[in-house]
Order: C-alpha cells, then sequence, then structure tokens
DNA sequence: TAGATACCTTATAG
DNA sequence: ACTATAAGGTATC
C-alpha cells in the first residue's frame, strides 16, 4: 500500500472533501460506512475515508479523508497526481470566488460550503452518471452508479476488500436494455447502453469535445443518447474542465426565478447565455455549483 | 421551430 | 396503509 499526505493549508482556498465528493457532482465516490448521499445534514467529515477506482491504466483504488488539516490519502499506486486532477486540487477557490457575483444568496452559498471543489471525473463515468440522473435524486444516481460497478466492473483488490472499477464502454454496450432495467434505471436504461455503444465501437468519445468552443462542446455532447443541453453541461463541468458550464437544472431554474429573472430568456441557449454571464463568466459553474449545494440541502432554511 | 407529452422507478409527504 | 408527487430531463411527435 502507498500512502501519503496533503497539507491543506498548500491549497488556495483549502478543500471540505465531504462537500466536494457528496454534492452531487460526482458519484464515483463511496464513503466508507456505506451511508453516502444519506442524510445531508449529517458530518462528520473528519472520520471518513472516501474511496474510488481510478480505471484508465490499470485499474487503482484511491482512498482519502480530511483530518487535522491534511488529506490523507491510501493506494495501490501512487496516488498524488491522480488525486490533484480528480479533486482539481490545484484550483484557486479565492481568486475563483472574487469573480462571482455579491449577492447574499451567492455569498451565503460560498460561506456555508467554503473549500468545496470541483471535481473532474473521468469523462465515460461521468457521461453515463448524469444520463442517469434524468428525473433522479442525488441518492439513487448514486446507487446506480455503484450497481453499475458490482453488475460489470472490474474487481480490484486492496486492503482485504474487493473494489469494482467503472465499467468500460464496452462492458456497457454489450449488455441489455433488460439487464439495465432489472439494475433500476427505468427509461435510462437504453440511453446507457446505445450511448455505451458509440463510445466502445468508435464511433463517439465524450473527450472529443474538449478544444472546442464552449457551446459547440456543449452541442458536440448531445450526439450522445440521453444527452441534451443540461446533461451535456455537467459533463462539460464535471468532467471536461468548462469552468464556465451551468448546467440549468431544477434547482438553478428555481433560483433563477427567484434571484435573476431577467436572466429568463425562454430557451436553454440563451438562458444559459444570461445567467453565465450573472455568475460571473469564465468560473460561473463554479458558482453554479455552490449554489446547487446551498440550496439542495435546504441550508438556506435556518 | 416551438410546445406538449410519455417515460421507469422509488423516496417522501400527506 | 395508501396515494400523489417529484426527483440535477430527454426523445418524440
Amino acid at each position: 500500500m502507498e500512502q501519503g499526505v496533503i497539507d491543506v493549508e498548500s491549497l488556495a482556498g483549502g478543500i471540505d472533501l465531504q462537500a466536494t465528493v457528496e454534492s452531487g457532482q460526482s458519484y464515483l465516490w463511496d464513503r466508507d460506512d456505506g451511508e453516502m448521499y444519506q442524510r445531508d445534514g449529517a458530518t462528520g467529515g473528519d472520520a471518513w475515508y472516501w474511496t474510488t477506482v481510478r480505471r484508465d491504466g490499470s485499474p487503482a483504488v484511491i482512498r482519502v479523508r480530511q483530518r487535522d488539516g491534511v488529506l490523507e490519502w491510501e493506494s495501490t499506486i501512487d496516488a498524488k497526481a491522480d488525486l490533484k486532477r480528480l479533486l482539481r486540487l490545484e484550483d484557486n477557490l479565492s481568486a475563483i470566488r472574487k469573480t462571482a457575483p455579491d449577492d447574499d444568496v451567492v455569498q451565503s452559498a460560498y460561506d456555508t460550503f467554503w473549500g468545496m471543489r470541483l471535481v473532474q471525473d473521468p469523462p465515460f463515468g461521468s457521461l453515463i452518471s448524469f444520463i442517469c440522473s434524468a428525473q433522479m435524486r442525488v441518492a439513487r444516481i448514486h446507487s446506480m452508479q455503484q450497481a453499475l460497478r458490482d453488475a460489470f466492473g472490474e474487481e480490484v483488490e486492496f486492503d482485504g476488500r474487493t473494489y469494482n472499477a467503472y465499467p468500460t464502454p464496452s462492458a456497457l454496450a454489450e449488455t441489455t436494455e433488460a439487464r439495465l432495467r432489472d439494475l433500476g434505471l427505468g427509461y435510462r436504461a437504453p440511453y446507457v447502453q446505445r450511448t455505451a455503444e458509440m463510445v466502445a465501437t468508435g464511433e463517439a468519445n465524450p473527450g472529443e469535445a474538449v478544444g472546442l468552443d464552449y457551446e459547440d462542446a456543449r452541442e458536440s455532447l448531445t450526439r450522445f443518447v440521453g444527452v441534451g443541453d443540461k446533461v451535456a453541461d455537467c459533463v462539460l463541468l464535471f468532467s471536461l474542465d468548462y469552468l464556465e458550464a451551468v448546467p440549468l437544472d431544477t434547482w438553478i431554474r428555481s433560483t433563477i426565478e427567484e434571484y435573476y429573472p431577467e436572466c429568463e430568456r425562454g430557451n436553454y441557449t440563451d438562458t444559459s447565455r444570461a445567467i453565465r454571464t450573472a455568475l460571473g463568466g469564465e468560473f460561473a459553474g463554479y458558482t453554479q455549483t455552490y449554489l446547487f449545494h446551498y440550496l439542495r440541502t435546504g441550508s438556506n432554511e435556518d
């Protein structure tokens, strides 16, 4: 086992590990007590490990916890570079916050979850996760990804336990809609199977969007089955490094209605442009994620 | 092109 | 206990 420590003081703006991995950006981390997402009010992040399995290259288990001012990690590999990418440890939170509007709701969201970072998930896992997210609660999206890993993911041994990597595109391409429905995916089952097929055959790959202008990248991702503008924005923001992407989900739509009514333009593209500008442009997605987590957890109702 | 509707399943509220 | 409702929407008509 390899292990290491990352000093929180060394990170610009620090980190809140629990908020980062439980805020509905990533569904690829498991809390070691198995109770992830069960109760939003529950805190105790100083005691919990979160574990993920990196799949590119050979599968590698990575687990990390935060306590006493450090991130402690243990892994089958030297995981420092992976953690830096997965948890966006090089983002300067203070600089990013300075780009956010000086509204009460935005500033309260930043205050409440200060240290929360965006994630940078592997593209395929992010794509499938957010296809599954349609009309779903955060806790169930997470359990669906666990089910996919348990059913189709490669096994990896670590520290006396067996973990499953996220399924490969071909593993999901080769299964059936019926099998995926049995796992509880509902009408998302054919979307997942057909999208996996597109990736497995080489017809399209989510990573290809990188390098395109933001709106072209979003359009490009909607080629996948089950991917509309909202899911495309999630993949851009939480996997492909487009920090300006603002997914227009039910929460941000109600935020627009209540706090930014002038940004409602009647269609996704124009409303997206308006709210993106209102939230500061370049890092608008960061602010969106703070708002989402703040409102979804009811932290504004105290 | 814009608008309405069906869609799986389950946790939660009443 | 039982029903209605909503959950980080998309595809189709």
